[in-house]
DNA sequence: ACATTAAAGTTAGACACTGTAACATTAATG
DNA sequence: CATTAATGTTACAGTGTCTAACTTTAATGT
């Protein structure tokens, strides 16, 4: 039995671990609302301590917000992870799957786009965060590689080439996360779009000029 | 002389525009602020007005981006009207240089981006907003039209191909904004970048399966 | 011209949220 | 077991949105 952290709810004032609770706190609010906009109150109260307990913890809002973002990051990236243990090494459904994977979470938690994406986002605080932010990155510049090299494609530079392919899933996703395609596409199937996409990309990759 | 209306400054209790003052002040702080978090009573301040004021024009907050919104996508869209003119119908080069343009829009004022593409961007209130929002894209799948009928690519659907340029030139424009690309690529091409995942994607329309 | 009504300002203030100050309680340490 | 650091508390100052009640000017009908 661990002793030195009182993990139990029992001991009442010092709630034991605040800083998680308040993390999973607002990421619940930030899902709830469907927006970042959420009040620290509100934060501090679903964790069961005064409005001003947070700030023991947390600068202020934004320094919250951050560690909700280095949570989704952990999510998107472990997401990353498994897409890639399904396909195989070399194969453009490898590509795809990573794409449609990237995709799915955004339009699944869209609230959390800005805190990943935008100009909210966090300012990369350690080398810890960056890693985070970047290890979906390289598995698919991993992917990009295997897959050249299977297809006899020559990738002198598959950091662009993953640069590319995320810009297009990012562009999809983004679209699709607001709505915008269905001013154009009323049905949009947007895992059909993303395939197409990127099988039109890798194909003009192949084309012989 | 116009006497219904009060354009002159002299007469000092009724503002006589106030609606397009506060669009403009609300437009002039979000872009010095770079963020769309301006306080309403400097935008009520720089018209001239107190801080009830722009509650006579705008319902709330929102509404009042929302305007400001509508200015956005007309400077958007002038932007699209003039760049084809530039470049001839069917080139690949007008398509290029309508993301190319788009993108350039999207990382000078990235400050507006939510409210265009972002969840607080309008619901599309009247049809005359809707035409605003969608006019650029009408422009982008006429020029792919007219580029597939040049080149020879049988083109079933010009929206779903438009669609889909647009997703890269949006995703491309994204990350750029926001400086992720920087991440990977120290000294990032943005023009490049798009043109070239352009050209690829056109590439593979046209290879021969 | 003049009275009446509507439109568009004003000040005062209610309410919500962030963050700080001063104080209280528990945990950790020598 | 005394002291100190960590982590809670309440109270409140500051900022921002939006409403209420009132005032001034513009527009309208006879």
């Amino acid at each position: 039995m661990n002793k030195t952290k009182a993990t139990d709810k029992k001991n009442c004032y010092h709630h034991g671990n605040l800083r998680d609770a308040l993390i999973i706190a607002a990421a619940e609010l930030i899902e709830e609302n469907g927006s970042l906009d959420f009040a620290m109150i509100d934060a501090a109260r679903r964790a069961g301590v005064s409005s001003a307990a947070p700030y023991r913890h947390f600068k202020d809002r934004d320094e919250l917000l951050q560690a909700v973002s280095q949570v989704a990051f952990i999510a998107l990236s472990e997401a990353a992870r498994l897409t890639v243990q399904e396909h195989p090494r070399g194969s453009a459904e490898r590509i795809i799957a990573l794409g449609r994977g990237y995709i799915c979470f955004m339009t699944e938690h869209p609230e959390f786009y800005d805190l990943m994406w935008g100009k909210t986002g966090v300012p990369m605080a350690d080398s810890e965060d960056d890693e985070l932010q970047t290890s979906g990155f390289y598995q698919l510049s991993d992917a990009v590689s295997a897959w050249c090299q299977e297809t006899g494609v020559e990738c002198k530079d598959p950091i662009d080439l993953a640069t590319k392919l995320w810009a297009i899933a990012h562009g999809v996703g983004g679209l699709a996360m607001n709505g915008h395609l269905e001013k154009f596409i009323p049905a949009a199937d947007v895992d059909l779009l993303i395939e197409s996409s990127t099988h039109t990309f890798l194909g003009g990759l192949q084309r012989k000029n």
